[in-house]
DNA sequence: ATAAATTTTTAGTCTTGTCTAAATTTTTGA
DNA sequence: TCAAAAATTTAGACAAGACTAAAAATTTAT
């Protein structure tokens, strides 16, 4: 059985690994979990002996496969509990993470698929990230951002990069939300800011720092 | 903020002010707790530093209020959590203890009221016992056992007071339940046997050991 | 009432996960 | 290429929470 901290670094060398750093070194670890990459050379030790990563002085860590499998369980774990957070419980989406995280270490072989069948199954969290199968299967983003998307297209929102309660709270208040339709209006050089249209609003301007945290689909 | 650990000692030292005992010892805790005397004292002297017990040394222990305080939102949560596995996710009364001793320490104001909401503010937990309320009001069982009833009366199940794992099986057997209705046909000297009848049922007979661990109440 | 038994506390140790400071290795750049 | 900078690891320390063994206090029983 893995304690929280086990899982934590599992968790954040699976989220590293994802975002295409060359390597995923202490210091990354370390930033990732607000700790001191001396704590993240003593953790990894222990995580190589049980077999989770594999760690070769100096050159950086990966997961094996069983490390691997248990971060998918953790992030799932994680997403699950935000839909319900949100679904049952109407918590806002800037205000699930905190808790999901205390919940995603919840030691159980069945609470997550019960979970999962009183949501409704659901493919995504409240952030638009895809929530992993039972099998550790995950959706991919097609990672199309919204500053991408050229004057005259239509989008959709699918989900955003950046999950802080800041730019969560900065679309909340502009209504921008999972699954709104966006027309882009214009777009400025200048700054790369962007004029948008989306449903029932007066048109608004976004910078490039939040056009360029939204994933889109074009339709 | 306090430590499950904490809060575990917090909970068992409540616990056993409520049986009766005269004196909360270390050995109590100790064996409530599945720990040690000698490790209970260490822990004592933290929370009488933190105002939380009033601790003299070979004298036992008492909570203060603010001890009280927080041993009863525990209970409160960790009933809550017992409702919600039970009637939402659909588990076994006998299968939520273990997984509701986890859920009870997550950290949140305002989670279990949500919670509470969600479940339609039960009253009773899936074993029958009280849930307090937001401020720590707890009904209290009148304490009627089924082994007190006497022979010719019907009752109704109430609560359970071993909530063991074995004692639920035994129950579920043979479809004991909450609410269900009992009259009592025989009692026998000889061991303290009674043979009852309860609804849609053949005549069961019931040793001592189960029948004066049942709360009812006379109807 | 007092010796024996029991309970409780103390002292010292261990494990987990963290930290700082120092040592070592790798990377960078002149 | 090789010295300086940066990253990484090691060594030693600490806090929390637990344990064992021994000491001290209390309770029990003769």
């Amino acid at each position: 059985m893995l304690s929280q901290s086990e899982e934590n670094y599992l968790k954040a060398i699976f989220s590293i690994e994802l975002s295409n750093a060359k390597t995923v070194s202490t210091t990354l670890i370390a930033k990732n979990l607000s700790t001191k990459a001396s704590s993240v050379t003593d953790m990894i030790k222990k995580l190589a002996d049980k077999n989770l990563v594999n760690y070769e002085k100096y050159k950086g860590v990966k997961l094996t496969s069983e490390g691997k499998e248990i971060a998918l369980n953790i992030v799932r774990s994680h997403r699950i509990w935000e839909v319900f957070l949100v679904d049952k419980l109407n918590y806002n989406w800037d205000e699930v993470h905190d808790l999901a995280e205390q919940l995603e270490h919840i030691k159980s072989t069945t609470l997550i698929d019960k979970l999962d069948k009183l949501l409704g199954f659901p493919k995504h969290d409240p952030h638009g990230d895809p929530i992993p199968d039972k099998n550790g299967k995950i959706e991919h983003h097609k990672d199309i951002m919204l500053s991408s998307i050229s004057i005259g297209e239509t989008c959709v929102i699918l989900g955003i990069k950046d999950s802080s309660t800041e730019f969560l709270q900065f679309l909340d208040k502009h209504t921008l939300q999972i699954n709104s339709k966006i027309t882009i209006l214009d777009k400025f050089d200048f700054d790369n800011s962007m004029t948008v249209q989306f449903t029932n609003g007066n048109p608004l301007i976004l910078s490039e720092k939040v056009s360029s945290n939204i994933f889109v689909n074009k339709i």
